[in-house]
DNA sequence: TCGCGCGTTTGATCGCGGTCAAGGAGACCT
DNA sequence: AGGTCTCCTTGACCGCGATCAAACGCGCGA
């Protein structure tokens, strides 16, 4: 069965650099001569830029499967996309090569704009977290996401990758590295979370995690990665 | 010379079901059983939704010649766009036609899907607004967006629309109410805004404005219309 | 002209989350 | 083992923006 990283990789793969990161390894998404196309392949990455005068903002979690096509970000003094897992890959394309692709096979074309359109979906979402939630909402939110996309059932309950620093949680959900860590605790004490090693996380109960956030059924709805295969 | 908004509105024509509105009239984003594709042709609209337990959201502004396709936008209960300027006039088409257009001709499908990037970045830079800036700040970089959308050069400044009422800005910036109406109050006080009738403002430096803003110049680059006309 | 209603303004007070600072827990090197 | 570096935790305090409440202004219809 054909996954939603294989349906668009199959095309690409004859024109793709391909590249492998280690954590925090970094990859510039400053204006090129030719704009620029990544296809994330393997491990979790994040969009981030600097504002003027004040910190960086991780300003998406990219995922495999996910596209990052160089008018899509906001044109940024510094903006990068992050390696955010231990190991990771990524291909990049000219956009030219992509432009080339599409028009001879349009189903590429509509998966490349139905993929981006999704994506550009998830920002929006991620938009109304930021704005209409509190900080334990918020932090309540980004669990639901990674458990979802990363978790796996086990005795213990659900455990999932958590490959995001204290400091890139806050980064990426408005809030201060030592307020991410009072939620985080405070979560912990109500047994809505455990450490589960380094870089994981165990969820006992995800319908008492769930229930903690107001938009659980949306993000929901959104990170169900399958929604878009095309017939 | 053709505009941002011709380019998309040719192909498109045949095909559209027009849509007049007056102030607050509202279109329904509700999954549908054809996806739908909105051309906003007149006026300024803003896409909104609700937020379980709190109040409404406004996920982003749209201007003459934005799309927007269902599928862009997250699966909210209750998403919908809502006119903001006393008159406007939108186009809706079915997805499925506009499929077959773009199958005809590429360049559609090339446009329609720079489009969309486009408004992906804005959404992007709209949610580092949101989350690096303080409140004072976000306004300014509200007002600098519509004084460059809609603004014109007069004697007494820049003159431009504010179509958007104090709640409306409240829940676009999240902030609420009463801290915006504040927030304008002192931008008055210190001769960064002043009123020019019911619905507009003049700015009489925009450079001042501009530097109460530390994303001014990206806002620019974003809101230069004509930026992503084909050659 | 008056009365009504809605959006806005402004003041007083509160509380969430930011800031600053000290201390702890690992990872890694020598 | 000791040292150092980075990241995390926790406490004490502060300030921005939220909340609540009262008054104001303006449009609109009777």
């Amino acid at each position: 069965m054909k996954n939603l990283l294989d349906v668009v990789s199959g095309p690409f793969e004859p024109h793709a650099v391909r590249i492998t990161t280690r954590k925090r390894q970094k990859l510039s998404l400053a204006a090129q001569p030719d704009e620029v196309l990544y296809l994330i392949r393997k491990g979790l990455y994040l969009s981030r830029a600097p504002i003027p005068h004040a910190r960086h903002q991780v300003l998406g979690i990219l995922y495999p499967g996910d596209l990052v096509r160089t008018l899509a970000v906001p044109p940024l003094e510094g903006a990068e996309i992050m390696a955010a897992s231990e190991k990771g890959e990524v291909w990049r394309l000219r956009w030219p090569a992509v432009k080339a692709l599409m028009d001879e096979r349009h189903d590429l074309a509509r998966i490349v704009s139905d993929r981006l359109a999704d994506q550009a979906a998830r920002g929006t979402l991620h938009n109304a977290v930021i704005a209409g939630l509190t900080g334990d909402e918020r932090v309540a939110a980004l669990m639901v996401e990674l458990a979802l996309r990363t978790g796996k059932e086990t005795a213990a309950g659900l455990v999932f990758e958590m490959p995001l620093s204290r400091m890139d949680i806050a980064e990426h959900l408005a809030l201060n590295p030592d307020t991410v860590s009072r939620i985080v605790s405070r979560m912990r004490a109500k047994g809505l979370l455990a450490a589960a090693g380094r870089r994981h996380l165990v969820c006992p109960s995800f319908d008492e995690l769930a229930q903690s956030c107001p938009l659980t059924s949306t993000i929901a709805r959104m990170h169900k990665v399958d929604r878009l295969l095309p017939a």
